[in-house]
DNA sequence: ATCAAGTGATACCTGGAAGGCATCATGTTT
DNA sequence: AAACATGATGCCTTCCAGGTATCACTTGAT
């Protein structure tokens, strides 16, 4: 087995993509460090990093080992605090993931009113995309998750916290913006289109898909989140549609525009959790929020 | 920061609730396990065991710190082995990027094989025309590409796909679709045309150029896309030479005539890929569909 | 062409930590 | 009270991680 100064050192070497830099930052001489990432190479049974004398490279294969070393040294940061809380009398700690989009409409109310609720759980939050969500909900790495579907109904409850239409982000002084009419998906046909991916935004890209005619041939960019979304769109890359609560981003130079009733659906956020409850302290909120058994 | 091995002591003796046996699990002995259950709880900063002379037992603390540490050790356990999954090839993102026409026929095919071959692997797809497809295969952005000619050899290893002729889309009743034979280039010399760009679509207009007696101020569109061709077509703009695979399109008011043997030349679509392979999967794929050396 | 600089790997040494054995301290059982 | 059970402590030895010096190789400048 690997030991964590293994990963701090892998990581270190990972970001810096130097070895002489990555041992200063961790306070040691570069030629251990050398020793610890072949070390660790050859525990994992894998080539880590591509080394020549000129630069130093992640393999895909390192590109996922640093995922799950990140996640290892967070998980291992936070275990002490939560077993010090617990002992020091406090009730426990509630972790919450959250998508970056629903960070910017429901997660201050919600985090009010789990704060009257539990006063005394220490709450934990992480940003992270559904998916990953779901794989640390199964792992109990979290509690709670404000995720979107598609989720498996077996392992998880749910509860439908807010539905909001789609927009369309249009880049500011486009013509778009100067109709004086609801805009129809005419208007849009032939605009260039910033649209998500199938596969990490599986939800968005089946609904849009499914909602509104798309033409594939003016998709110019694919991407997974809604902020470089909207970032896109700022940058006059072309036009994108988002769920309405984009607009409390603050992004300039984007203007967002109503779609015609009954197109572009609803974008669904439901609050989900693991049946299998471990936590007392989300059996309490759940009880309290009186949306536990629906 | 504490170790594995304090992790895997912990839990033994979480488990067994009794230091000697725990030592014997971990083939070691009891007291250097006692010691590290000690420095344990002080990294930690909090009782996890509450032990005396007769008995040993969990404290809150510690039942929490006992979750975090099967979690810990559980994602320890599994990392390495996604890691080398990647490496060998087994798991991991292949990146497609196909042109609209492409999508028509062989890109469902070919999904299809790569999911025997590589069950495990994601597959990301993007739609791109072969210009763009070819810069993103040089950064990288791409593992493999369906484009047409021309590409640098040099650069990039490449597979004939799909061979297939060009035919002449006219709109439905056209009189020409009333010719009891085939048809000949006299025959479509006053036609309006809709032709390629010479500029995107620089494959599709040399071929025709070369191959056909084309007019050129019979020319009343250019064009990039098959699809917005086989539509103008529709519209009843003009006549256009498309591949044979536009006929899949399901376009309604369009109709397709073969052209006279040895005319309109081969439509040719390739896989092609950086010849500098960085990612396993695309390693294996290749040499499992066996058209890797050419 | 040669040389200086930069970078990761290797050789060798040393200090500290982890594990083993022996033993202690303490509570339980008979 | 004596034997037993169990976790803690003392002491020794081994081994490993880290440090220093140096090598091997590449690149870019003179």
């Amino acid at each position: 087995m690997f030991t964590f100064d293994q990963l701090a050192g892998f990581i270190a070497v990972a970001e810096e993509l130097h070895f002489g830099r990555a041992a200063e930052r961790l306070n040691m001489t570069q030629p251990p460090l050398s020793r610890q990432i072949q070390k660790l190479e050859k525990i994992i049974g894998a080539e880590l990093l591509e080394r020549d004398n000129r630069k130093v490279e992640l393999t895909n294969a390192g590109k996922t080992f640093l995922e799950e070393a990140r996640r290892l040294m967070a998980l291992a940061e936070r275990a002490p605090a939560s077993a010090r809380r617990i002992a020091s009398g406090r009730s426990g700690v509630l972790r919450i993931g959250f998508t970056a989009a629903s960070g910017f409409s429901i997660l201050g109310p919600l985090l009010e009113e789990i704060s009257t609720i539990i006063p005394d759980v220490d709450v934990d939050l992480q940003e992270l995309v559904t998916g990953d969500q779901i794989s640390r909900l199964m792992t109990g790495e979290l509690d709670i998750g404000l995720a979107r579907p598609p989720f498996d109904r077996e392992t998880f409850d749910s509860h439908l916290l807010y539905q909001e239409s789609l927009v369309l982000a249009v880049p500011g002084g486009h013509p778009l913006t100067r109709l004086a009419r609801d805009i129809t998906p005419e208007d849009f046909k032939d605009e260039p289109l910033i649209m998500h991916s199938p596969i990490q935004a599986r939800y968005f890209y089946d609904l849009v898909v499914r909602t509104l005619p798309i033409r594939h041939e003016n998709v110019v960019h694919t991407v997974s989140q809604v902020l470089t979304m909207v970032s896109l769109v700022a940058a006059k890359r072309g036009v994108a549609f988002v769920p309405h609560s984009a607009t409390m981003l603050g992004i300039k130079g984007v203007e967002f525009l109503p779609l015609p009733d009954g197109d572009g659906g609803q974008v669904e956020l439901h609050a989900i959790w693991n049946r299998r409850i471990t936590n007392p302290a989300l059996s309490r909120l759940l009880r309290d929020l009186e949306f536990a058994m629906e």
